[in-house]
Parts: structure tokens; C-alpha cells; sequence
DNA sequence: CAAATAGTGTCTGTCAGACATTATTCT
DNA sequence: AGAATAATGTCTGACAGACACTATTTG
């Protein structure tokens, strides 16, 4: 194969990129998102083959041509369901065996993303489903398997970041995000040392206005400082109880 | 493509993994040690085109007959360079782009390993650096960049976990790996918080015996809870001063 | 006024940082 | 004894949990 007085030019003319079987590789995102109280996630019903007509996360191959980073793919397919240009968008991992696409060795790319609520756009395949609907909906590929592992790191996450905050829509009251916490993490927090926690870390800058909605005093609005939108704490919120 | 009556088993026997190109997708491991007081990287010289000569990490293609995951993959890499075959393994993410390699577009799943220091196998084309050495050293394809951010991940999760404990030989007396954190975190920490910490969160086993290497009063060994290997504290190492 | 929601005061517990002190070995 | 290393005692400060309290709005 590498001659002795072979070089780099050479060998890269002569390279023939399907002289090898590659893994398939497609990239997907799993998007959530908060509405009514309860976090939500976007699927879309496959129309192609393998597992025509089941459920699953936005995604598909790279197009080689078109995507210059593998970021850049995964955003891609959060917009074209979303309409979301700015999404938070993590990358969870990569997976890759030889049993979960049927076609043969599969490696996926998996980011997931937290946005406020919209609905999909009128001509999308997409739907929003309680995080509870999805956990027992038999969705195409491993997803099924996929998804309690990232809603493990989404509340491992939330622990110590202000990610919730990228759930919502901003301007938000302290209230506000608070609710998204909880709702992330299915349980309640102490309003004062919620508040006070965001206040020392300095993560969050009140916008002039106030609001009223209804009954109660008007809480005022805040919303994320950019340069935050990865903040850490140094410390865990505390276990139940 | 899809006709209306076709069945999945239908496509899959006509379907032909060839007919689209794929991005290569190797696997790479960084493969780290501590060894006279310093954090040391594996780094293999390359053999073949592209980057023949330069220092690589250790990895390659998926064998897709061989290997039935990822992670056995990146876990063979390992195995063939250093002999070891339990190590700390986790995955660092996923790096894909049209530029990284000269061949074409390509995703590499990067993993990083902790091991004990130990020689590298007599026929093996590996060296160990120290991790300065390496960041200077140009690497193969974008592996000089990618060092510095797998090391930031291993500085900052040592913040808040036993990470230290899988660079060193096992049973370890405690001012051993309190070295050993010292060493990866690049400063010195308080013996006796250090100690404290690592007591409440019950993580190491006392093992019977003491050692006595020289001067000074003996220390007692202990060794990590196996199923503690993947600890986490609920508090960050507070930093420097 | 009462109900509802926003926001504060303050006590306690946990645990990391700092550093002084004691303990056990060797030469 | 003195040097070297291991191990402990204990004070302080940062910050989370708990919960009672005050503040501001609408009806």
C-alpha cells in the first residue's frame, strides 16, 4: 500500500474514500422544551425506511457537501424542525455499535437542545410529547434507549448550571425560571435559596420592565447574561428532603 | 427509493451501504499516566499516510467484524498499546469536519483513559510524553488541538471527583494520590481537607497493610471502592488561594 | 379588607480552607 | 535527639436548606 518513495501528495491522490466500508453515521438531536408545566420533546415520524412510521429525534446523515462541522449539521436539523436559529445545543455523545441501525454499523452523533416553546412549523412532521409520553413510546433506532440517557444528564446538569433558563422565554421572573427548574427535576426548591444562589453567581441582569399578570405583586424581570449561558456552580443544589 | 408497497425487509436486502459516501470515523484515545511526578500522555508515531512520522494519539478505524461497540473499539486501541485491559475509559465526544483529515470529511470519537504508569509493550511504537512536551509536539491531524481540550475536561472533573485515584498503582497511601491530584491540577492542596473530604464520602477501603519507604512514619494503604470509580462530590474544589 | 404572588431576614448545618499540633517511624 | 512523613484538632468562611416574615398588587 505505502511504497517506499511514496509521499503524502501521492497517496492522497490515489486515496479512494470507498475502498473501505464506513460506519453510517447520522447526527441527531434531541430537543426539549417547556410548555404548561411540563418538559416536552420533539420527535418526528419517519416517512423512509428503516422503521418507516415510527417515532424519533430530528436527524439524519451529514451532508458532506453542505455541513462544515458536525455542530453546524446538528443545528441544522433543529432548525428545519424548530424554525430556532440559537438554540442551546450540547453535544451528549457519540454511540456506535453494530446492532442499532439495521443497514449494519452505525455510529450517531447526539446533541441535544433546550429552547422556548413554539409550535413546529404548520408544513413540519414534527410533534411536541410529555417527556413521560416518549419514555413509553417505541421510537425508531435505539432512541428509546437514547433518551433517558440524556434526560439523566439534562437533571445531572441542572444541578449546577442555569441551563433551565434556555427553556423559557426571556425576559422571565425568578418564579419563572424556578418553575422550570422544578419541573426539570420533578420536585420543589427553596424560593430564598434559589434566589439567593443566583444572586451571589451574578448569572442573570434584571431588564427595566415589570409585569403583572393577574393577581400578586409584579415580579421582576431578568434574563440570562450571554456570557453566562455555560455558567457552573460550584456547588450541587442539595438532594430532596 | 420507496415505493408505497415496499416492506422493510424489502429495502434492507436492496439496500446498499456503498452507495453513499460515508465520513471516515475513526476512534481515538488519550491515554494519560502519572509518572515521576508528572502527568504523561501516550503518543504513537505514525506509520502510514496521511501524517506518516508525526505523533498521533493511538487509534484507527472501526473493525466493523471485530468490534461491537464503540467503546470495545477505543478499548482495543488501548489494550494493543499499553497492555492494559481495565482502565478508566470515558468518552470525550465527538469531532467532525470537512478539514480534520486531508482524506475528506471525517468524525473521530474521541475517549480518555486513566492508567497506572507502566512501559509500553517492548515492539510497540509508543511513547510517553509529558503532557507539556505534548502540547508543543505538532500533532497529527487536529490532535494538537484536541489535547489541550480533553486535559481541560480531566482538570476540571478532578475538581470533583476521584479521577486521580485510576493514574497510580493500587493500593496507594493518601498523600500518594493527594500527589496525584496536585499533580493534574498543577497546585498544591490542604492535607487535611483533602483527607476530610475523601473520609465523608467513604470512598476508599483501608487495605491491611502499611508501607515504610524510607523515612517518616509509615502510611496506611487503601485502595477505591470499585463501585465507586465514577464518584462524584457534590462540591467543587474550592480554587487557588 | 382578603387572596395571591414577590421578595427578604435570619438561623442552622455542611463542608472546604487554613494552619497548628500530635504521632510514628528512621538515622 | 532530630528529621521526615503521617495523621488529627479546630477555627473560619462560603453557601445551601428551612421557614417566618414583609411588600405590593388585584378584587
Amino acid at each position: 500500500m505505502t511504497t517506499p518513495s511514496q509521499t503524502e501528495a501521492d497517496f492522497l491522490a490515489a486515496y479512494d474514500p470507498r475502498a473501505f466500508d464506513s460506519p453510517l453515521s447520522p447526527v441527531d438531536v434531541v430537543i426539549f422544551t417547556l410548555h404548561q408545566q411540563q418538559l416536552k420533546v420533539l420527535l418526528v415520524r419517519r416517512h423512509n425506511f428503516p422503521h418507516k412510521d415510527r417515532w424519533a429525534f430530528p436527524g439524519g446523515f451529514v451532508d458532506q457537501h453542505h455541513d462544515a462541522t458536525l455542530e453546524a449539521a446538528a443545528l441544522c436539523k433543529l432548525t428545519e424542525k424548530t424554525g430556532v436559529t440559537t438554540p442551546y445545543l450540547e453535544q451528549w455523545g457519540a454511540v456506535g455499535n453494530a446492532t442499532r441501525d439495521p443497514r449494519g454499523w452505525s455510529i450517531t452523533v447526539l446533541y441535544f437542545a433546550l429552547i422556548p416553546f413554539a409550535e413546529p412549523p404548520a408544513d413540519s412532521d414534527a410533534r411536541w410529547f410529555t417527556l413521560d409520553d416518549a419514555l413509553t413510546l417505541n421510537l425508531a433506532f435505539d432512541h428509546s434507549e437514547l433518551l433517558p440517557k440524556v434526560v439523566e444528564r439534562l437533571r445531572s446538569k441542572v444541578l449546577y448550571t442555569v441551563m433551565p433558563a434556555h427553556l423559557i422565554a426571556s425576559p422571565f421572573t425568578l418564579s419563572e425560571l424556578q418553575r422550570a427548574y422544578e419541573c426539570v427535576l420533578g420536585r420543589e426548591l427553596e424560593k430564598k435559596a434559589f434566589r439567593r444562589r443566583l444572586e451571589t453567581a451574578g448569572v442573570l441582569e434584571a431588564t427595566g420592565n415589570s409585569t403583572r399578570e393577574g393577581a400578586g405583586r409584579p415580579a421582576a424581570f431578568y434574563r440570562l447574561r450571554p456570557e453566562c449561558a455555560s455558567f457552573n456552580f460550584n456547588r450541587q443544589l442539595g438532594h430532596p428532603g
